[in-house]
DNA sequence: TGACAATAGTTCGATATCAAATCATATTGT
DNA sequence: ACAATATGATTTGATATCGAACTATTGTCA
């Protein structure tokens, strides 16, 4: 008799319940975060500023749209936003008339400096249900499926 | 001296890359699969069907938004456009007179195993990238996570 | 060089979700 | 028994996001 194919009952629902948990997993933290956050920002605007604190600014809107999935429509969104509260400037690019150019201004700076402070609490208490270790675990896995879903779209 | 505390220059850094790439594989994972459900079914809309396929009928409303964890007002919307589909079917609660009880109909089951049909291509896929076994592994660590995001609210 | 394709950004309409308020029914405590 | 509180569902208003269409600029190649 041919061998009993391994779990063929339910085709994909391993990956249902993962994409699932995620689901709601980013439901809730954004949430979470989006509660405490001053300034009235939402979880991708503070994103918006922390990256580039982190990574430097000057980055395009087009690029900053790839770097978070999020649509170019969307991006222009998002950057009205924090242009309108005065955390970014948005330049002309010298070397391209189409595109622009995205830089942190001081406000910005302490509007993000001021989200961390306000987020710390959220996250003082996250190690006790959910220890570093096991999110440095996990990360990995989560950036190449991440990858994955971005480059076989 | 005191001993040099271990990485305290970004604190929650690592939470928030966990949160990022989260949040961006759900938004990813969402589109992806939205955009091959038949009937316009969001995801949403599938996973309902999904969980009474898998875990019996019979639910009420309130129990159902907490296992999604949306609030009761979007599982409303999400069940009347379930109901005009006519996948589902809500029925007052004989025991409870503020609550319903929702039922999957025959084209509601057709409609999900449909739903599996045309999301088995996208899934069909993704073992090349990120293999079942990742999956697995990762998966218990994202539960107790959205857990203790749950019950820590 | 000149047409066609690709890219950057914006706008528009649709919609899924949330928070808060509301109404009806249950439960609890005194 | 009844008042106070809790719970279930709905409605409303706001908003973040998407996809698609549009304009302007750049790149390509014949």
């Amino acid at each position: 008799m041919p061998p009993k194919p391994t779990k063929s009952a339910e085709p994909g629902a391993l990956y249902f319940q993962l994409f699932n948990e995620i689901g709601i997993i980013a439901q809730l933290s954004a949430n979470r975060f989006e509660r405490v956050l001053p300034h009235g920002m939402t979880l991708a605007q503070f994103s918006l500023l922390n990256h580039c604190v982190r990574l430097g600014d000057g980055w395009t809107p087009a690029r900053l749209a790839a770097a978070f999935q999020v649509t170019r429509g969307t991006m222009t969104s998002t950057l009205q936003k924090l242009e309108t509260k005065g955390f970014i400037r948005v330049d002309p690019d010298p070397d391209d008339a189409r595109s622009k150019r995205v830089f942190l201004t001081p406000a910005g700076k302490q509007a993000r400096d001021a989200s961390l402070k306000a987020l710390a609490p959220e996250l003082a208490q996250l190690p006790e249900g959910f220890p570093p270790e096991l999110a440095a675990e996990i990360l990995p896995a989560l950036e190449r499926l991440r990858i994955w879903l971005d480059t076989h779209r």
